[in-house]
DNA sequence: ATGAGTATCCGTATTTATACGGATGCCCAT
DNA sequence: ATGGGCATCCGTATAAATACGGATACTCAT
């Protein structure tokens, strides 16, 4: 019997959620939680689960926080996060958190069951939509990803409305020269070969 | 009594929606279709309902299709766009096809029952997140947007991917003055200043 | 004490973008 | 026949970006 936390701020989503994986035999819904503390609190109380479903955006505690915190405290407990954004940067970023699944909030039924089987086996489970997310998020980092400091930030910021390197030194009070060396330097880090493409590549990454 | 029909593709959520609904005295679901078809057909053989809970991504024949397909048909029939997608240019499309609501799917059990009444009793219901999102997609168009061309278009791809103006003249077979032309209207068309917010304001404008 | 990273700034040079106009020809709707 | 939009191309000029290096000083971890 593989035993199951639910994880998401909407009743409607846990409900039916619950109604659906308790028509299978094997699963065994245990608890049924609305944030990221009721989890928490549940995981150091309770019997621990299998897996926790587990949405991303809850508020106060959002999924990113829980993974942080439950990182190698309850290592029997294998978590699917389920979440609206598919967006190969969330995905990478659940995967680096330790997360051993991803699943879209409209997956369907049979896949979801899929899923949970097999992570409770001790597998992983991305599916190919997932995974191919994940290598385009992948391939925009590239080979030797440094993020950009905190300036390089700022100056970004700055060039993607529009302004010019002059107008940029004015509002930083610093030299022409400077923000010639923080576009170079950004322009380096990325890969890119000009400004366009600098802009067209930080917004993929989410860098703006 | 408010005669519903639901439309989505994942009969879990289709199901949710329904015991939801249900629970409210004034509430009847009267359809619950999996495509755009099925509604379709529906819409055309059955009691028409007074509301259609409309999922934008279903295969085949979406909810923009159906939107524009029943636009001017069943006047009497209201239509809430429900979706994942919380994005200005989802949401501008939706109200400009004739939508009369649009909740997310995250969104809680009292807001959609109170949307399901506004929206029967004539009123349009778009929620102050959702109205931002729609307010920020259309400062983002500006006072007098025109689309880009096609050859405008093309150029624009490809400045997004770091060529130089050389470049793409080589690429398209044309002279160097053509492709500044191009990108000097592009640039007054979306009122930027330079090819940095360009780019930027390009990809917020889903023009890449 | 040392080294790496960050932020700062420089000289010189070339390439690229932007700006100010202007123009012709084709296609299509009126 | 006419006019508007689109795609094409031009001369001249300035502004901006990019490139090739180079440098100093501060902070912080080792």
């Amino acid at each position: 019997m593989i035993n199951i936390i639910i994880a998401d701020d909407h009743q409607l989503f846990r409900d039916g959620m619950k109604a659906l994986i308790s028509s299978q035999p094997d699963f065994l819904i245990i608890g049924s939680v609305g944030t990221g503390q009721e989890l928490m609190d549940a995981l150091e109380r309770d019997t621990l689960p299998d897996i926790v479903l587990l949405d991303l955006s809850m508020p106060v505690m959002d999924g990113f926080e829980v993974l942080r915190q439950v990182k190698g405290k309850f290592r029997s407990v294998r978590f699917i996060v389920i979440s609206m954004h598919e967006d190969g940067i969330y995905i990478s970023k659940c995967v680096r958190s330790g997360a051993h699944g991803y699943l879209l909030k409209n997956t369907d039924n049979e896949e979801l069951f899929t899923a949970l089987r097999r992570v409770y086996s001790g597998e992983k489970y991305f599916n190919d939509e997932i995974k191919e997310l994940m290598i385009q998020n992948l391939a925009l980092e590239g080979n030797d990803y440094r993020p950009l400091t905190d300036r390089e930030s700022e100056v970004l910021q700055h060039v993607s409305q529009g302004k010019t390197t002059k107008e940029i030194a004015s509002i930083l009070f610093v030299s022409i020269r400077t923000v010639e060396t923080h576009r170079a330097n950004m322009m380096k880090k990325l890969d890119v070969q000009n400004t366009a493409e600098l802009i067209s590549k930080a917004t993929q990454l989410r860098l703006i």
